[in-house]
DNA sequence: CATGAGCGT
């Protein structure tokens, strides 16, 4: 069942439902004109569980159709499951009926994804008419939002984002097999309501390409860090109304009435400001190497700040993984030099503590943290 | 707030 989707203000009605499409358009032209059908009793089946067997998969498709043969594909060496198999039948009609059928249905609690198998790789390489939609309602699950899309033309591909436990994450995406789908589908649903909910639903871009295009936006405000501690409004003024006119310029001060040495500099033109950005940043003035660059809003800066933070508890987490011990049962007395002097000889130790409350009574648990994950291990055993 | 993964014997 598709999602009920209504225009963002309430009024008008939502798309024309569409019959869902199970079959590919015809393949193009091979060169030569030899027409190259697509395998239409194929289907590939993606996002598999890594535990998900051969014999599985043909129980559950074999429910839509006579199954010719199924293989989950597996690393030659390893024998680990690439996550996806391939699942043939004799008849188009049955492939086509798995596919409705068996697209999400969940092996192992992880909804699999069907699509017809094809070996051609360039419309996965240009990931031409692939759409992100976020603000997803987290009842919208993948049905749905495959039974929502499915209005605009046929789809190859579609997922919402879940967590380890199953759960939405309130983004998804759809590729669909023609650019005019995916854009008739932007067109018609960005801003719309979906279960009372106004999603956004634009071009699916890889984080490169995002942050590519952000760079490429307008902007008025520059921001410039690294002033000498003497260097006044004025100075700015000075040197930025070279690049063109100025609006506003103000060096921040701090409550000790010092120069923070920082500011910030408003150009009339974003082409302005953009070439005092590219001229300036970098230069030395006053002994100093400016930083100039596009100024950001609060919420860009707040952001930034939380993605660094993160990356580093995450560096870090990565850095010490294996190379701490936690130890519990330890006798109260115990100190960190002891616990230190009773470890040392197992390699170097970076850092040793004893859990405390608030009172400094120690709560019989601690952590030794070695220099390699080796010694670590040879300690633990 | 949020931008996957992905094609064989």
């Amino acid at each position: 069942m598709a999602a009920q989707v209504a225009v963002a203000n309430g009024g008008g009605a939502g798309p024309a439902a569409a019959a869902v499409a199970v079959v590919p358009a015809p393949a193009p032209a091979a060169p030569g004109g030899v027409t190259q059908p697509l395998p239409t009793t194929s289907l590939y089946v993606g996002d598999l569980e890594a535990n998900v067997t051969d014999s599985q998969l043909y129980e559950l498709f074999s429910q839509a159709g006579q199954v010719v043969s199924v293989r989950v594909c597996r690393d030659v060496t390893s024998r680990r499951s690439l996550g996806y198999a391939y699942v043939n039948y004799s008849s188009p009609m049955d492939a086509a009926r798995a596919m409705e059928a068996l697209n999400f249905a969940p092996l192992n609690n992880k909804p699999i994804r069907v699509m017809y198998s094809n070996r051609d790789p360039s419309s996965r390489r240009s990931g031409s008419a692939n759409i992100f939609i976020k603000n997803l309602d987290k009842t919208i699950d993948n049905k749905t939002l495959h039974d929502t899309f499915s209005a605009f033309g046929a789809i190859l591909s579609c997922k919402v984002a879940m967590d380890d436990i199953g759960q939405s994450k309130g983004f998804g995406f759809v590729q669909y097999e023609k650019e005019e789908s995916a854009q008739s589908a932007m067109k018609s649903l960005n801003g719309m309501l979906i279960n009372d909910k106004p999603v956004y639903v634009g071009p699916f871009l890889r984080k490169q390409e995002r942050d590519n295009s952000f760079d490429k936006a307008k902007f008025n405000n520059v921001f410039v860090k690294n002033l000498s501690e003497s260097t006044t409004k004025d100075d700015l003024v000075k040197v930025f109304s070279e690049y063109g006119t100025i609006t506003s310029a103000v060096v921040m001060i701090g409550m000790d009435g010092k120069s923070r040495c920082f500011g910030f500099v408003n150009f009339e033109s974003p082409d302005d400001a953009a070439r005092a950005v590219e001229e300036l940043n970098g230069k030395k003035i006053n002994d100093k190497e400016w930083y100039v660059g596009r100024a950001q809003k609060k919420s860009e800066r707040e952001m930034d700040l939380k993605r660094r933070f993160e990356q580093s508890m995450k560096d870090a987490a990565d850095k010490y993984q294996g190379q701490n011990l936690y130890l519990k049962n330890l006798d109260d007395g115990i100190t960190d030099d002891q616990l230190r002097e009773l470890f040392s000889n197992f390699g170097k130790i970076t850092s040793c503590k004893i859990m405390r409350d608030q009172n400094g009574v120690s709560k019989g648990s601690g952590f030794v943290s070695f220099s390699t994950r080796e010694e670590a291990s040879q300690a633990a055993h």
